[in-house]
DNA sequence: GCTCAACTCGTACGCTGTACGACAGATGAC
DNA sequence: GTCATCTGTCGTACAGCGTACGAGTTGAGC
């Protein structure tokens, strides 16, 4: 093709020379790209994000992004990937129990995305980057180290996988606004008595979602690696 | 705030006249707006649903598509709630397990949407329509009927709910074409040293995606209400 | 001074959703 | 009969989108 051979490889800016010119404008790079892309998707959603907006915000024609960036899509992975870095908690996993850790990693990635509520919408339908393979690798390590036979261990990641995911979307698309919620609220009155389980239980109404998603996780966990001492309820 | 007033009501296309004119052309209406929209996104995808090419294929101008519909928001979500209607099996539930109605219900709730992989990752976004209320309904229902304490009900629906929306949306976007797969596959045996456990598991390259699914179903249901057979594992 | 690569960007194209208003035919009032 | 009104269709237009293309600028190496 043309020239451009780049494909989301790392990239050292050109000095950005501070002799002649002004030199404040720091030129752009795709670390301060994604950068940018992620801010402006923060706060402005996701169709906020668009190629033109993106190149004001840094000071650049529409056109210079494509020097770093293949297309708009590969901006979305960028983004994507570059927020959802873990850091595992110091601790050596030996003086931790491997549920703790499960439940940390987890709730910390549900915590990432929702920090970043476009994240999960946009999740579906991106290429896993690093980190996020990083962390199923991380859930396979303890998981296998837990225990769980190997026939039940892609299984077991996939269950954790779909729960995050479905958690994190869901949690992300019901609260969007107060005017939403009033106008499930009434639908849903309406309705009571065609819904009278969900109007009793309140499901759409409940806020706790940190609660809720906590005792998901246990019980899915309770299935992958039954703890002995689990009483039968009901 | 010109004339209109609509919003998604049901409707009857006027007689569509017999009598004069030809009459082939079965003119526009709700249900054959959405009928199309579903058949083109099945074939073309999220992103081959315009409003041109809706009008088009229904033999109509663009903007014809406006008497009946607010905006493409809300075709999306009138085609999505359409393909999710569910139909209990005959058999009262007294004669099955109550595991059984979950299963197959949470089942057919998986197939329908792989059936239309757009609708996957279209249901984070979109309101709630009465069929995934009533799908939300039974599961209550069903739990509760199983002897779900009141207090983990709310949890148990939304873990399955989660379960089946991240299962879907994973699924959907995983095996979009061999050229990704295969691109997949190289990448990660180019990084099997940094993904030992994932490698090992072939996590990305199992692709019994049903049998995943059922298993990771199970451990869920046993985690929200423990068979007493179950055996400890490991 | 010249060449080449790295990088920036203005212009333009085809596409999108949809506001607006013109228009046609049927219906009901008088 | 005729006129107003309501229902429904659609052509035009506009602002905004992603990005192909090619020209322009800069600095390093020779």
């Amino acid at each position: 093709m043309a020239a451009k051979r780049n494909s989301a490889g790392s990239k050292q800016p050109r000095q950005a020379g501070a002799s002649s010119k002004a030199a404040q404008e720091p030129s752009l790079s795709l670390e301060r790209i994604v950068a940018t892309a992620v801010e402006l998707l923060d706060t402005q959603g996701i169709d906020g994000l668009t190629m033109r907006r993106l190149a004001d915000r840094l000071g650049a024609g529409a056109m210079s992004l494509y020097w770093h960036v293949d297309n708009k899509e590969n901006v979305f992975d960028l983004a994507l990937d570059s927020v959802l870095a873990y850091r595992e908690p110091r601790q050596t996993s030996k003086t931790r129990d491997w549920r703790q850790d499960v439940v940390h990693m987890v709730e910390d990635w549900r915590a990432c995305m929702l920090r970043h509520p476009w994240s999960a919408s946009l999740l579906p339908r991106r290429a896993l980057g690093p980190n996020i393979l990083g962390r199923l690798e991380l859930l396979g390590k303890t998981l296998s180290g837990a225990g769980v036979a190997d026939a039940d261990l892609n299984a077991g990641i996939w269950s954790l996988w779909n729960y995050v995911m479905g958690a994190t979307i869901t949690r992300g698309s019901f609260d969007l606004s107060d005017d939403d919620r009033a106008a499930a609220q009434q639908r849903l009155t309406d309705l009571s008595q065609r819904y009278p389980t969900i109007e009793r239980s309140r499901l759409l109404l409940d806020d706790d979602w940190d609660g809720a998603f906590r005792k998901g996780l246990d019980f899915l966990l309770d299935g992958i690696a039954p703890r002995p001492g689990k009483a039968r309820q009901s």
